[in-house]
DNA sequence: CGTCACGTTGAGCGACCTCAAAATCCGTGG
DNA sequence: CCACGGATTTTGAGGTCGCTCAACGTGACG
């Protein structure tokens, strides 16, 4: 049995360690990683950075869930990323040493661990590797975009939304019986935001995916029949 | 006057040699880097690698135009990104030594440059620096990925069409006294593929974008008022 | 001259948008 | 415990845009 924690490593006792970026480094970085690490929580609905904000370090999801959101000029927003346990958030502006482009903002109470900026920068520097995990981790950003331009380019609204609610249950939901059931952690509008269209849309979404039989929503609270037998694929 | 040139390094005569990712690197690496180098020049519709092809190094468009494709297993396909001049290709299967999952192919008559993935690693092995400008790309492509989701959701597709062509005559447009005119590079169908219409939409988009007065369309030759005195942001 | 790829045009339909109003949820204070 | 106000969600009516299917034009090429 090979021990997966590491008491000296600051992300030792994270779920997450063997996929931390942060992990190898040289053992005289471990230290300087500690001095830098803070581990924050944050309730529901709780900031942990506005757009325009200079980069302060490297965050991780540690639980919970995260959105990252833009604000365009005429008062919209766009739902960009949902950053779930184990995802690296705000690499770009540290990388690019510019300031966020998103709002990362907590749907959900949650956990962040953040490498702080000065001290990130030294650990790079020191152990390549960690730049290799990074750039690894923007690949994943770029292929996640891919998908969502590809999704949002032959994939109905209808199912972009089944899909979303499914990615949601896998990680948010609790079993009873032979259904899953949570609390659907973002709003009408922000579901509009992340598949762009209206939020009355989402409404009617809502509606006629219910119709299919899989799903049982009412308000926020969301009932899902488990292994959905793949019925959904045959929606269009 | 500094030299911008330099007559030992692969990339010494490129007009992009100053933003090379390349460039600068340890001695013993250039004559590695001229090692792997190759030169090689596309005509309109040559493709340069396939989906699911294996990785063969990091490819930099060096003039024309190259159109990075998925195709889908319905047979459809998404025009991901048109790489211009100076912008590196194929990178994301390098870092990740993984099949390409685009195709890439010359619109217009090209010129592409090879490091052969070999010695690229080697040189990136040796030049932190490589991999930091490496990440610096990936960035951008998320940044693009980011502008192109946002329009979506934002921006109408006939706008959308109209900043296409803007984007396409900065590059490929020649003066004519008042007006810049090009042969389009893209079919319709690229074109819908693009932007996520179908090819008649895009036939229908032209006649009200032509309506407006800015553009002119005749098959794929395109002519344009230049400074289109931003009249084109009062359309919705 | 036929063929084939490409582009345009038309008609009918469905999905989503906008504007408006009603219903529901939720926290707060009486 | 209940009533109230604000935010959120749902529902309805009517309009617009893009889709599908189909026909037709055009130009390149054998």
């Amino acid at each position: 049995m090979l021990d997966q924690s590491n008491r000296s490593h600051p992300c030792g006792n994270c779920a997450f360690y063997k996929d931390s970026i942060w992990q190898p480094v040289s053992s005289s970085c471990v230290s300087v990683l500690s001095r830098g690490f803070l581990r924050r929580d944050l309730t529901a609905g709780q900031p942990l950075y506005y757009q325009d904000d200079d980069n302060r370090g490297v965050f991780c999801v540690s639980k919970g869930l995260i959105a990252l959101r833009t604000q365009h000029h005429d008062g919209t927003s766009t739902l960009m990323r949902l950053a779930y346990p184990g995802e690296i958030i705000g690499f770009r502006s540290f990388l690019e040493s510019r300031p966020h482009r998103t709002e990362a903002r907590a749907l959900v109470g949650s956990r962040v661990c953040t490498v702080a900026q000065r001290d990130a920068r030294h650990v790079v520097q020191g152990n390549p590797s960690v730049l290799t995990r990074l750039a690894s981790r923007c690949i994943k950003e770029i292929d996640r975009n891919h998908e969502r331009i590809i999704a949002a380019a032959t994939t109905s609204n209808k199912q972009r939304l089944s899909d979303i609610l499914l990615r949601l249950m896998e990680t948010h939901g609790e079993r009873t019986g032979q259904f899953l059931h949570m609390q659907l952690p973002l709003s009408r509008s922000d579901l509009a935001d992340l598949i762009g269209v209206q939020t009355e849309t989402v409404s009617r979404l809502f509606t006629r995916i219910q119709a299919d039989g899989i799903f049982r929503v009412s308000g926020r609270e969301i009932q899902m029949l488990s292994v959905p037998s793949n019925k959904q694929s045959a929606n269009m």
